[in-house]
DNA sequence: TGCCGTGATCTGTGATCACACTTAGGCTCG
DNA sequence: CGAGCCTAAGTGTGATCACAGATCACGGCA
């Protein structure tokens, strides 16, 4: 095979995406707290670029509620009420839940593979004496997000994309804020629920097992108190 | 009562955002047509602006999904294929289903009545010897979006919003063609059992009603055989 | 007659400048 | 010594310019 063949795409990233997707990763991770201002000049020299780039990154996430204008056209993360956050909790078991039931349904043996994996990874990172909480949150993420994938409903995981963005803030903030969550928590029980429903095709079963499990944490989140009232 | 009272919102809005509503609006009510092309320049000049406002219109677009740029960033109305148009059609059945069944558990008088008078408006075009399209679809649209918003769940009816941003072109566009589908379809029944079942706190009556809705003109849409393979 | 090379034009992207507005800090005056 | 104004720095928004790449049509060569 010549070496031209392996050219590949030239993953012809413009900035304002890398910008956005830089973003996008710090709001979804809970590096930049809920109040947060953000400043497009100082956004652009810490990209390296013009304001152009970091405008419409901004722009897009503004777009998507994970930042807001305030009237006095200062941007910051957007402060989620009580209200507001139970509101995002209901939507998300609905939709969620339902992207869960449909991955039952839907489930094929290499997306099973993965799904097993990220819950090994998850439960390792649990059981662990020293845990690495951000590792244990991504594989949470990716097991997560590898469940919605395996329903065969792209439209329906970019929705599920957008609602994480905006719970990121307070949800990661929290959670890394105390390392007794990942430890204590029922996380790892609902997952072995959700899993073993998944690969039964059960999806009913595989619907209440990922319901309690964003409840667990959601209720996690409310005894915090630190949401606005 | 003094004419200061009466200015309202300063409409402190933005060229941008202005811009993005007008984009929206033409998208949503199918007066773009998939695969059409758009030009920055064009489109600044027809907005009476320069590219700058037009620029973050289309970003937001391509954000939601309602435009797309190809390999070689060129900006079009994007083509829906079959797959993807079923794709959609699953989860809007899913997503509006639930936010009809969340309506009936928390309607209240007025909501109600505003559903009422959009269903009548509805029913009023579609049995006129001169049927006005546009103004009928339109009841349509108001009377589905009545019902979201009566679920309680703002950021439910955003996503059901960005849903049919997506559906618009070719469902609108279709229905706009033939003048049939409005006087002839199930519309007025699905529509009837729907309010129906809102009146009387049936959240899965709702739910049922809506998805024989949607499945229906989905149907009709995919009978027009103009969908890409 | 058919086809390929080539230049003009149009595309989106990024940088830079200009402007209205907000905000915070220092200075002056009571 | 304290309070109010007032300047200066910083904000997002919009316009204009510069540039690389794509597209398409015309003309010349085989």
């Amino acid at each position: 095979m010549g070496s031209i063949a392996r050219i590949g795409r030239v993953a012809h990233a413009t900035l304002g995406a890398q910008a956005y997707e830089s973003l996008r990763d710090l709001l979804i991770a809970g590096e930049l707290a809920p109040g947060e201002r953000l400043s497009l000049r100082t956004l652009a020299e810490r990209l390296g670029t013009s304001v152009m780039p970091a405008r419409e990154a901004v722009s897009r996430l503004v777009a998507d509620e994970a930042l807001e204008v305030l009237p006095n056209r200062a941007v910051r993360v957007p402060v989620l009420t009580l209200g507001t956050f139970r509101e995002l909790t209901r939507v998300r078991i609905a939709v969620e839940g339902f992207a869960a039931a449909e991955a039952a349904r839907a489930m094929e043996a290499d997306g099973l593979a993965a799904i097993h994996a990220h819950d090994a990874a998850f439960r390792r990172e649990v059981l662990a004496s020293e845990p690495d909480l951000e590792r244990g949150m991504r594989a949470n993420r990716d097991l997560h997000f590898a469940v919605y994938r395996a329903a065969g409903l792209p439209s329906l995981v970019t929705i599920i994309e957008g609602l994480w963005l905006r719970i990121g803030p307070v949800l990661n903030l929290d959670l890394r804020s105390s390392r007794r969550r990942l430890a204590e928590g029922g996380a790892q029980v609902h997952h072995a629920r959700l899993v073993a429903a998944l690969a039964t095709g059960d999806g009913e079963g595989a619907r209440a097992a990922l319901a309690a499990d964003i409840a667990g944490s959601a209720d996690f989140i409310e005894t915090t108190g630190r949401l606005a009232p």
